[in-house]
DNA sequence: CGCCACTGCTGAATCGAATCAGCCGCATCA
DNA sequence: TGATGCGGCTGATTCGATTCAGCAGTGGCG
């Protein structure tokens, strides 16, 4: 205020300038600001002057300097296989970095590709950096050991999970999602129930925990899935599959397709074959993308929490209390009219 | 090596023991590894005595001290409306999270959702954070005005630009994306071509240019514009405005849609018309998403080189010899079967 | 012989905040 | 009256790197 007017090129505010204008030592003025003004019997009034001339300065920290300090940089990584460039499983980088604002953080982004050495090289950057945790996250849900470069950071699995569930991880809850689409057509009087998409890959978890809850639910009303149409979890193989499933005269009054892509390809098939969604053919799917409400009609499926994982996955890195495992978050049924009525 | 052994939580290796380790002072130890070697005229011995004391104790130098220093973080900034969690515009997140990487820098994301208070704040932290430089990217190609956040920090466009063109801009060439569409249809024989989807709002720069594009590729080879549809870039507009436009009796051998999406409802509502693609209409559009891929048949369309887009703009960010102004990455053709042959 | 230039290196200050160990003045109590 | 405690505050050090200013030693030159 008195000193720093004549100079042209303004000096960045520090914690001493504020000291200074407030007539308190920087240890005071620091004690304040990271709210121990109680603690160290601050008066109240002292307290007053400080946060007003860091008002009236327009005082911001200095991170650098905290960091050095304290060895805390508020800042958590956040390391993925391909979650940036991918279709929709990218809002988990929304929630994530929505939670960390909330708390105060800043989230740094690495994406490996699924290359493991750049995987290392990022991990190595962020644990360089002294990153206060990082969120691994892979695109589709799985089994993975933790990176040997994690061993020593504080790490919450985003999307998959360790193969002895103690690691802090955040996944959708599949197997409650696999019981909310059966139940979508049981409500609906349909019965005659086929799965499409088998999961491909052993660490996979997603498609098991499904398929446990698509039996679980047509079990509880004494009924027996019909069958499994395997393919893999793409548009052109849920078009492939089905064609071939109904050129071998199957027929069904409800699909359960693993996921958006599949149940596109089962609409093309059905299609093809002059069958009609939702008169003929009742679907139901996973993920709840936006490709769900693009189809004609709108494809009733089950929604993968993405935005809410990112988030619940930042929260949990940061909350020093938590206790590690596994946590479950919801997968609730978007309505769309591929189901018929009643 | 020698005190750390006995010591049961191994200290942090720094500097200072590396050149203890190396029988050089601090200083030089810094020079050296900073690359100033030869200008500081260090002799070749000491030099490599130096790096083998650094790999031996696994240096790795403190971030935050060095900031402190330099004033230079080594980090970037990547402020957006809604790119991480958007369908593959994301993509744009990996490029400039690879291109980061290359240059030794790390990417720090901060996503608005648009709300301009939230932007704000995302802005100082960022500012207040140091990094060298931030990338405002938008979700779709448009004119913004730069946030005041960020007038006194480096600042790159990415999709976007500011009203007089002056500041650093990476956009997609939509102009020569559009002369390839139309050039796609006419090399097929295709002239009666109409345009499906004018751009919605005001600032919006991705749907003139493309018009531009189309135009002048027609006009090249002595065919005018049969025609536009108006329609929002969303698949049920796409649907809405095409059924409109086919059962007020028009019809046209091509279709140049302004996004994958619009050309998804096309797609759909000439189905429900009985006119099947390409025999009876081709079509193309712009992206190049994978919903591209996933239509039947797989649609033609011109593509946004998002990734090279994220890159570019964090290259021109650490670039200090940039001179400012849009830069437009070339959008090539991803053919499908949505244009008839010959 | 004295001066200079050059090579090869180093001591000490600095960046900005956090924090340990006290210090002063006053009230309390035996 | 002296010891004790407490409220309210501060001086000095520390985090780990960068960097300015400068210092020995050697050789060349007039």
């Amino acid at each position: 205020m008195d000193e720093g007017r004549s100079v042209v090129k303004t000096r960045r505010v520090v914690l001493s300038d504020v000291a200074a204008e407030a007539g308190v030592s920087t240890t005071t003025a620091s004690y304040i600001l990271n709210g121990r003004a109680d603690e160290m019997r601050i008066a109240t009034e002292t307290e007053e002057r400080v946060r007003a001339a860091v008002a009236r300065l327009g005082y911001r920290p200095n991170r650098s300097a905290r960091s050095l300090r304290t060895r805390r940089t508020a800042t958590v990584g956040l390391i993925s296989d391909q979650i940036a460039g991918e279709q929709y499983g990218s809002s988990m980088l929304t929630g994530a970095s929505l939670a960390a604002r909330e708390l105060d953080h800043v989230v740094v982004m690495g994406e490996s590709g699924g290359d493991p050495e750049l995987e290392r090289l990022l991990i190595d950057e962020m644990v360089e950096r002294e990153v206060d945790g990082v969120v691994y996250a892979t695109r589709t849900a799985r089994t993975v050991h933790l990176p040997d470069g994690l061993r020593g950071t504080r790490a919450v699995l985003l999307n998959c999970e360790d193969p002895d569930r103690t690691l802090p991880a955040v996944v959708p809850d599949d197997e409650g999602g696999g019981r909310a689409a059966a139940s979508v057509l049981l409500d609906a009087g349909v019965e005659d129930v086929w799965v499409v998409g088998e999961d491909p890959t052993p660490e996979a978890t997603a498609g098991p925990r499904r398929m446990w809850g698509v039996r679980a639910a047509l079990a509880a009303r004494g009924v027996a899935l019909a069958g499994i149409v395997p393919c893999d979890w793409s548009v052109n193989e849920g078009f492939e599959a089905t064609s071939r499933w109904l050129s071998d005269g199957n027929r069904a009054a409800g699909l359960v397709c693993m996921n958006d892509r599949i149940a596109m390809g089962a609409y093309q098939a059905l299609a093809e074959a002059g069958l009609r969604v939702p008169d003929d053919v009742s679907i139901v799917s996973f993920d709840g993308s936006s490709l769900a409400g693009w189809l004609r009609p709108a494809l009733t499926s089950v929604e993968l929490p993405f935005t809410d994982l990112g988030a619940h996955a930042v929260r949990r890195l940061l909350d020093p209390t938590d206790e590690g495992g596994t946590v479950f978050l919801p997968m609730v049924v978007r309505h769309g009219g591929s189901v018929r009525s009643g």
